[in-house]
DNA sequence: TTGTTGTCATCAATCGATTGCAATATACCC
DNA sequence: GGGTATATTGCAATCGATTGATGACAACAA
């Protein structure tokens, strides 16, 4: 293990003081000769020296590190999200701390408070999607000295940037589509009891139906977690009803649904149509691949990079921003054509 | 946004030096009477006082933060990796930069001066698996001024903590086992071309054939990236051969060369046999689902944590540790045993 | 008064950088 | 030679903590 170099060394080294070293090594302007300069740099270079971020962090009170707290890193999207986020930070030149939570709002306090000692410029923040107790992490965040940006879902009533896609628009754009294919009893399968992101798809869903003046019916609305074995087994009732299409609003509520159908022995579209939500890996498998509403996370990171590098430079307003992405509807072959038939 | 609050205003609203205050807070051994420290805690509580890690870690030498490098956060593999080593970081009060490079060894150096300027006190390489010039990287992992382990796969010959499972003999048990279950005919798919790991399970699938005797016929041998679309077009030539069964060296391999499967309307186990490595979320869905090769990414993130520890504790010999991991096959029902028609 | 012992708390250096201000050396002008 | 301008470089404070060495003060003994 080699030791590492500091600037004082380097300064030894050439004979002049650290603080020359320094305004040279930083391209300061200052008056240091040519030839001295060329020293510098030319030692510098041969000792491999590389300035000490912390102790720069230390004076400078920046440290060009951002921070992500997601739920679960093992998650397709949130991994999508976090990895174009980590590009684009370091396309700025900024350093990407990722990190995850579990999901519940004390691990977040946890995580916030750790990376804002840690000293991260800012912090993106995909919490407050559950109906947990976030009363401590609303006070920590409303009190954060550093800029936040929540990112696809956020902690209700709180005055910070946000950059999410529209969920209740998915809903709608999903019911709608299944609408115009001529279907008419659309059942869907959403986490609305725990999850502020499925209440809203589910009002999309009900919008679109009370638009064209279809009855919204309970018993067409059926209620699953995020999770494979959830959707599992609230499918079976699902497809006990008459509906000719489900809004499966989640990819792993679609993946749920779909081993149900596929040990029914159901196939799709001919038996049932699906919309689903996000892509998933398992759709190349998929003969018909699934017809569903898509966000992509590179456009969120995007957009969340925006709003933070704003912040960073202090532009941006003292009000907080809120962008709000469409979702696009991605047809593939899972929605069956009622109209053709009439 | 609220302001940061140090220890010197702590000290100030006491009454009392900064040194108490430090003293007190962090449980040192040393004489502050009973009542002084209640006051102190009493006022850091109050105002919500947290030690800045930056300034610490600059006098301590140490951040309690551990970095991790991975190819590709978006790959499941190296997502769970990532979450199981967080998790167990976080036990041991680690925070883990989790950073993803994009495998190039460029940017894996990056990544790496990155964090260690940044302060980590160790580091978790996931690099090296392919064949591009890391001579750079190897210089720099050999001189580096704080303990690091190499995880999954490595740079080869570079002394250095190693933690990972024996692909070799997961091709040799997964090969293995199709000949128990009577295949003579044994195609594989794997990244021997670009891929250390894919060398090294091609040469568990030869060992396994040459150990009952069976010819190694290289007309049974195809080259595939770890793409699923690069599988896809492998997958033709594989299917048109005599095979009756596949080792496909990869999950995203195997699930390329499902979808040619399905496209060609060719059943499993029924027309061919395929057995997998890695477990992937597409697996609930497959009826039958795959028999594969499985890694448990937590047991990964065990071992290499264990690594770590003793290294930054100090024990850990002065030779470089290797852990070699058994991986496990896990039969489901995508082999067809030709045993039992014999 | 002087010395000893014990208790409680502070001083000041340190980590490795950055940076405003002061200092020195040289040149130039009259 | 005295005075001013200009080119170079260094000093020392600072960021927010930690910590070994040291000081102040009281009580008590000789």
């Amino acid at each position: 293990m080699a030791n590492k170099v500091t600037l004082k060394q380097i300064a030894q080294e050439v004979g002049l003081s650290p603080s020359s070293v320094s305004l040279v090594l930083n391209n300061r302007p200052c008056r240091i000769s040519e030839e001295n300069r060329k020293r510098i740099k030319e030692v510098a270079a041969r000792n491999h020296y590389v300035p000490n971020q912390i102790a720069r962090s230390l004076v400078m009170r920046e440290s060009r590190t951002l921070g992500l707290i997601v739920p679960n890193i093992e998650s397709r999207f949130f991994a999508s999200l976090a990895g174009s986020l980590e590009k684009r930070c370091r396309e700025d030149g900024y350093a990407l701390f990722i990190t995850s939570s579990g999901g519940s709002a004390d691990d977040d306090l946890e995580l916030l408070r750790q990376l804002v000692t840690r000293g991260v410029d800012g912090v993106f923040l995909v919490v407050g999607d559950e109906f947990s107790d976030d009363r401590a992490l609303r006070e920590e965040v409303s009190h954060l000295p550093i800029p936040a940006v929540m990112v696809d879902r956020a902690i209700e009533g709180l005055e910070c940037d946000k950059v999410m896609f529209d969920h209740e628009m998915g809903g709608y754009m999903a019911t709608r589509y299944l609408i115009e294919q001529g279907h008419r009893r659309i059942a869907c399968l959403v986490n609305a009891r725990r999850s502020n992101t499925g209440r809203k798809r589910l009002a999309g869903y009900e919008r679109a139906l009370r638009e064209v003046g279809l009855p919204i019916d309970a018993r067409l609305e059926f209620e699953s977690e995020y999770y494979i074995p959830s959707a599992y087994e609230a499918s079976e009732a699902v497809l006990a009803t008459d509906a000719t299409a489900v809004f499966a609003s989640s990819d792993n509520i679609a993946l749920g649904l779909l081993k149900r159908l596929h040990e029914m022995g159901k196939s799709i579209p001919g038996d049932i149509s699906v919309v689903s939500y996000d892509n998933s890996a398992a759709d190349v498998l998929f003969e018909p691949a699934l017809t569903a509403i898509e966000q992509d996370p590179g456009v969120l990171a995007e957009h969340a990079f925006g709003c933070m590098s704003k912040r960073l430079a202090g532009r941006g307003g003292r009000r907080a921003e809120e962008v709000v992405l469409e979702p696009a509807l991605i047809v593939k072959g899972s929605v069956l054509d009622l109209t053709e038939y009439s």
